[in-house]
DNA sequence: TTGTACGCGTTATCAT
DNA sequence: ATGATAACGCGTACAA
């Protein structure tokens, strides 16, 4: 049997379960010989705290939520990498917090009835919130009672918050390509609406907006018919969006698809199809430097959102935030880095 | 404050605790009018149960474990995707369970912490175990303590599991490549070591074996050249084995790929580089059924795993054996499919 | 070092 | 049939 608690072990090493439990965390208020002594019967029995009765008492969970809107979500997988990562390079052990992953469904419903569970039913010590972002209401809530909440890729006065420098990400790819003689760009962006009750990204609004104010800033009128919309970020969609852009824009010569990689390769694949060289016909650049973009030919030049670094600081605050270290909301914006490959190389002037 | 508690409750409803304990879960004992009394206080004061408590009450963690290689490993993210549809199909609601994910880093050291701290310390219901296998020790402790234990790609008398057929997905890419008249096929799978302290997957062995077994009832001479392995699952990695194919294999008119939809693309693309054609001169077909198969030109053939369905059976293998459903030991075998693209379509015999 | 109150529900037993 | 009482579950942390 394995009904071995804490109480046996002090009854066996002829101590009180207080000293067994501050030996068992190392405490240097017990001496160093008690401490060898209730060791070698924790080994002996086998004596693991039990996880719950430990945390009831400490009044902590030890968890840390991780929340996306679908486990299949973008960031989710990058983020759960790094955070891995970081934790063995650093933690060098199982690592300090669990990671309970919760997934909305896309529903504002579900995610109210998570963030609200996780937060009055005290299931995890921080949660991170990421690409959806919860109602004021809630963030109030989690203020209040002060429970840590990291909020990635959307801002609130009231939570800490990670985001990537979407504005900067969006000049990068255009600039780079207005440069090397690209004047006829077209934009792609997922779309800024959702099926009811569904939730939408904030992100596909501020990269239009970036991109009408990159046009403001060019002198560029403009051209609703340069813009297109992505709704479900998938091959077949790009396929048909592609057909659509070479027949209403004659004369583009370049494509920025901030709806992401896999969409711009599906358009990628397509043009290839149509005998449309890539890049000199039509340069190319995606978004969030999926693996993807390396593994096609031309290789896809992409943003890189630097999620590596996302996930890392959102672990870092969450447990800093835990443990108080923390006194006021932090902010921090990562910048994307562009990332030149084959599929935008350089169009010289010469070609005119 | 948010110092609710149940006893709070009891008080302000002028019942005893237990009752309000009995009503929130709607229990039969508490007549409808206690009940509505009760849940008019639980709502006006926004009452949540503290999990943790409720927890330690019940004797069970409402958690199931999940443990990975790596948060990488190309099978948990179908997996993930998979329960979670599931759940939201069919429980309409949060989830029964709450998933807690866990990363060995590939070590054996760290999975034998991670497992043996799940099952001592009580925190996790039942655990999943993804394509790694726990040492025969640990599987008969868990035995011995009847915590349930799902092996997920591995089989063991004493615990539950959910494999893949995998000689009978290595059969059906053969022998199409076969019957449609390719009789010099190449076949890549994933090494058969790795480094030091490093964990090593049966899966490639699996399909070697398997590979062999084809050969033989073909009455094929095994040609070791004709073997290829893969350490990385990397693109670089797969450059640099089909520069070595073309270059051993001079009448190769077949590549099956048993390391993965990646890597065979990896492959697919250097080859296309050198100017063979796809599938005319050589047929190349992938496994695992990764969108990446569907996204390249042209189209890549795989052997799709049926993730879709090995998540799901393992959850409820979980779910079920919590709640001493299940007697003996289940081990469920799911049949792959083959995916017929582009990339091995048919080689008509009058080509010769 | 230790005694012990405490955290907070759950459930078996008892009472009406 | 309903509801109350009280004994758990098992560590943690503070006062002594």
């Amino acid at each position: 049997m394995n009904k071995i608690t804490i109480n046996d072990i002090a009854r066996i090493a002829k101590c009180s379960k207080a000293t067994v439990s501050l030996a068992i965390r190392n405490s240097p208020k017990v001496k160093q010989e008690t401490k060898d002594r209730i060791l070698k019967v924790v080994k002996k029995y086998n004596f693991y705290p039990n996880y719950i009765a430990s945390k009831l008492a400490s009044g902590k969970t030890g968890v840390i939520a991780v929340v996306a809107s679908r486990f299949s979500n973008t960031f989710l997988s990058p983020l759960l990498t790094a955070i891995e990562n970081y934790i063995f390079n650093k933690e060098k052990k199982i690592g300090e917090y669990k990671l309970q992953l919760y997934s909305t469904f896309n529903k504002i419903e579900i995610k109210n009835e998570i963030l609200r569970e996780i937060l009055y039913s005290k299931v995890a010590d921080a949660v991170v919130v990421i690409t959806i972002k919860p109602e004021q209401d809630i963030i109030s809530e989690y203020k209040k009672l002060k429970r840590p909440l990291i909020l990635v890729e959307n801002k609130d006065p009231n939570a800490h918050s990670i985001t990537i420098d979407n504005e900067y990400g969006v000049e990068c790819a255009l600039d780079y390509l207005y440069n090397n003689n690209r004047k006829n760009i077209v934009f792609i962006v997922g779309s800024l609406t959702s099926a009811i009750d569904e939730e939408v990204s904030g992100i596909p609004e501020e990269r239009l907006n970036a991109y009408k104010n990159w046009c403001k800033n060019k002198n560029i009128t403009v051209d609703n018919k340069k813009i297109y919309y992505c709704r479900s970020y998938w091959i077949n969609e790009a396929r048909e969006v592609a057909d659509k852009i070479i027949k209403e824009n004659k004369y583009v010569d370049a494509i920025f698809c901030a709806a992401g990689d896999i969409f711009a390769n599906g358009i990628m694949q397509r043009l290839i199809e149509k005998g449309i060289k890539i890049p000199d016909d039509i340069a190319i650049i995606g978004y969030d430097n999926h693996f993807i973009g390396e593994a096609v030919t031309p290789q896809l030049s992409t943003v890189d959102q630097k999620l590596e670094e996302v996930g890392v600081q959102a672990y870092l605050l969450a447990v800093d935030a835990i443990n108080e270290k923390i006194k006021s909301y932090k902010s921090i914006i990562i910048k994307p880095e562009l990332i030149k490959r084959q599929s935008s190389s350089i169009k010289s002037q010469q070609q005119f």
